[in-house]
Parts: C-alpha cells; structure tokens; sequence
RNA sequence: GGGCCGGUGCCCGAGCGGCCAAUGGGAUCUGGCUGUAAACCAGACGGCUUUGCCUACGGGGGUUCAAAUCCCUCCCGGCCCA
C-alpha cells in the first residue's frame, strides 16, 4: 500500500503545496517535520494526529524529525487565536520539552536500527535564542512584507478586533516558524512541514523563505482540524476546560478510553482514520457497523482499543475496557476484591480511618472530600439531583454512608454523575 | 504624551444609584430518553453554619441611608492624533 493511496484514504491531507509531495513521501527518503508546542508537560489528544501523521511517514521509509518548540514557546503563536497567550517561562518550557520528548519514542523510532529513516527530536530553542536580533531581521525579515503578514487569515481576526490587538511579539511568531523551516532545510535537508490546517499560513511562509534564501523548494501539507459532529473543537477546548493527555498521570488509560468509547458515531469513522493503523478493510467493515448497529458500538470500542493500545500498551487498553465493563454492566458488589481494584485501580483514591465510618459520613462531606464535588452547594446540588452514587446506588442527603455499605469490608466507589469516579479504602 | 471608548460571573454580553449574586445566549454539570452516543426534554450553575449571612461587577479611595451603576486616582486594553 503506496502511503499516498493510504492517506488519500484516511482524508489526512487538508491543503498541500503541490500535488508531487505525497509521490515523494510514497518512494521514501524525504525528510519532514511538525512542531510541538511545549505549553503542557504532555501532549494533549489534539497532537495525536500530527504524532501518527510522522509515525506513517516513518513508516514508508521517510525520516521524521519532531521539533520541540522550546524557542517559539517563548513568543506563543497567534494563530486563530481569539487573545494574546501569558508568555511562558524558560524553565517551564524545558521542562516541558523534556516531558514531550518521552512520549515521542512511544510514536518514533529513534533508535539507530532505523537507519536514514531514525527520528530526530530538534528543540528550536537551540538557534533561536541564539541569532541576534539584527542579523535575523536581515536575514528573514527582509524577506517578508508586512502586507502579506497582515494579509494572513490566522491574524486576520486580532487585527479586526476592537477590543484586543496583537503585539508585535506574537506578530512576529510567524517569522520565527518560517526560520525554523529554514535551518532544517539547511541542517537537515528538511523539504516538508506538516501541521493542523491552522498552521498553514506559517508553513508556507517557511516553504518561502526556504525558496528565497536557497533557490530550493520545499513542501508542506495540512491535516483536516478535527471537529466533532456538532463543530466543536475535538478533545480539548479553549476554555481551559478538561483535556485529553497523552501521560497515564494527568489522563488515566481508563479516561481516555471511556473519552474514545464515547465518541459519537458520527465522528467514529474519521478518528478510526486519523488515530489508528487499522487497515482499510477493517475500517471500512467497521464504518458498516456504526451504520448497521451502532449500539453495539464496535466502531469505537476498535477505536478506544487501538488508540489506548497504541498510547499506553495493549495491557492498559485491555484493563481500560474490562473495567468499563464492569463498572457499567455489571453488578459492581459482584465483584471479587482483586476485580474490583482492577475495575477501579486508576481512579483516584484516598483512605480514611475506620472510626469515621462508626456514625455514617454525611453524603455532602463524602462528595467533597472525594473531589467529586467542588464546594458543599455543590455536593449538595448532585445529591438532590440524583447524581451521586456509592457501589452503584443512588444515594440522597439522607443516606448514612457506613462501613456496612464498604465492599469486602473495606472498599466504597463513590461516583457522581455517569463517569467521576472516586474510590474510599476504609483502613 | 493628548483625545475618545472600554475593562461585569468559565466565555460573550445586558445592566448605568435601591426591586442585583446581577436579564439573555453559549459552555459546563446533573437527571430523563437511549446505545456508557448524538439530538431532544427538564433542572442546576459564587460561597456558607442557607427563610439569613458573606464575597463579587479591573485595583485603591470617596460621595450617599444605599454604588456594578456617581466622583477621584491608579493599572490594563482598543481606536485616533503627536
């Protein structure tokens, strides 16, 4: 399976420069890159795509390179961005550079057994705090126009904006991007970036100055923006509202795996596309499954299966979904006690003394100190809601919560709502 | 530096002296239906020792019986001018 054929299928090409560049990552040898932001010690689900875009390119004999923006970090790309970014702190952003750098080798082949296709891990840190200020705005500045900077659709809408405006810091991101091409270009004999479709403007400023300042020139190509059926953003959202990580820390395996089983069947046949290696026959029986059956969900229990296998190892994506099971279609107190803590081994937990189980715990106390709820009102909010549940029964304010509800003696699962779970160990 | 406009809850955005914990929309959350989905319906959505109290409308100060609303000042943003 030529990798042009394979990506024309999977719908990952967005806007390409020209029609020649998946033909030449289909023969092998080229060199490409995407960046990553270091703005969180982890790669989020939003990254997934680029990361599996770089693993198929490897793949079909071509050499990845991952480019840890630890200098762009500094600046902050404004790109469709609704205001400008707190700026980041060196250290933070090594730090996180060095977070992303692990999460990599579970996508990239960087050992030597590679050979010309072996994955490099660049960090632009490394020449842009370095060039003087003058020299870069002779050597790429004077390349560009503001006119064609201002005329790009990524900034367009800071500089109509009555309220916020655009520094020239952020401005001036897209400079930095394009030089980045440019060095890898030299460096490395980079000649493709890929990125998300917002990150076309910038790449096709660094394919210019790359052609400007070499004579050569050099490719990018875009991935679709991964939109949910009803148009939000996927698996993350501006707001600062809870992301889908890569780190089994700040996203436990079961997490992301109930987030994939959940994936409405709309959207199902495109992620099956973008964050799997599934083959095309298996998708294609499996897009028929979404259609034919869609509650048996097979579509995204494939998905869920492979994403989390792929992310964490088979064995977290097989635990991932027994527990799901058992949690949702199985009498929870049924259990034996080894079971259970498989069920729930990656909720968080906390122990709590016998003796204030002697009395019962008050439900709004319980819900609080298990961090389900965030205040008292709170707390008391979901139990008159029916949204609160110890071993899988509902339970009110009333309820006294005692050690002869805990399973095998010890164990209560408190849960608010359809999936936050939390497990109390009585010692 | 000057002129003008603006800074309200997670976001947008009303309010412009008391009836304001603050209309409305979005997001979010809970419940119902269902397939642990979507859509849809219902409810909730600052905190607490909850018929009341506390904290909040950029920061600080002031006027007033009473301020998100008026005045002063500082900070921040936008537009225009220098």
């Amino acid at each position: 399976m030529k990798l042009r054929e394979d990506w024309q299928f999977r719908g990952l090409v967005y806007q390409a420069t020209d029609d020649g560049v998946l033909d030449r990552l289909s023969a092998g040898g080229v060199t490409a890159y995407i960046g990553f932001d270091p703005t969180a010690p982890s790669l989020h689900l939003g990254s997934l795509m680029q990361l599996c875009n770089l693993r198929r390119l490897q793949m079909a004999g071509n050499r990845p390179i991952a480019l840890a923006g630890g200098g762009t970090g500094l600046i902050g790309d404004p790109s469709f961005k609704a205001a400008e970014r707190p700026l980041l702190t060196a250290e933070k952003l090594s730090e996180n550079v060095e977070g992303i750098r692990e999460q990599l080798s579970r996508f990239l082949d960087f050992s030597p057994s590679a050979g010309k296709s072996q994955a490099l891990l660049l960090n632009n840190a490394d020449w842009l705090t370095t060039i003087s200020l003058t020299d870069f705005l002779r050597d790429v500045g004077k390349h560009f126009t503001v006119n064609q900077m201002v005329a790009k659709d990524s900034v367009k809408s800071r500089l109509d904006r009555e309220d916020v405006g655009l520094s020239f810091t952020e401005f001036s991101y897209m400079l930095l991007q394009a030089y980045d091409f440019l060095r890898l270009h030299i460096d490395q004999d980079c000649t493709l970036q890929l990125g998300g479709s917002d990150q076309w403007g910038n790449i096709t400023m660094g394919t210019e100055l790359v052609r400007k300042v070499t004579g050569h020139s050099a490719s990018g190509i875009t991935s679709p923006l991964l939109l949910r059926a009803d148009g939000q953003k996927f698996g993350k959202s501006e707001g600062g509202n809870e992301r889908v990580w890569l780190d089994a820390s700040l996203t436990s395996p079961f997490a992301f795996h109930q987030f994939l089983l959940n994936t409405d069947d709309a959207t199902t046949p495109a992620l099956l596309r973008f964050f799997t290696f599934l083959d095309h026959e298996t998708i294609l029986e499996l897009d028929e499954a979404i259609r034919t059956a869609p509650q048996e969900r097979r579509g995204q229990r494939a998905l869920a299966n492979a994403v989390v296998s792929l992310v964490h190892g088979e064995d977290a994506a097989r635990q991932a979904e027994r527990a799901g099971e058992a949690l949702f279609s199985e009498d929870i107190a049924e259990l034996d006690e080894a079971t259970l803590l498989q069920v729930v081994g990656d909720a968080p937990s906390s122990t709590w003394s016998r003796a204030e189980f002697i009395d019962g715990v008050d439900p709004v106390e319980l819900l609080v100190r298990c961090d389900l709820a965030k205040s008292k009102g709170e707390a008391r909010r979901f139990l008159e809601q029916g949204g609160a549940y110890v071993n899988n029964v509902r339970i009110d304010a009333d309820t006294v919560v005692d050690v002869t509800r805990a399973l095998h003696d010890r164990y209560l699962v408190v849960r608010r709502g359809r999936r936050e779970l939390h497990l109390v160990v009585v010692a």
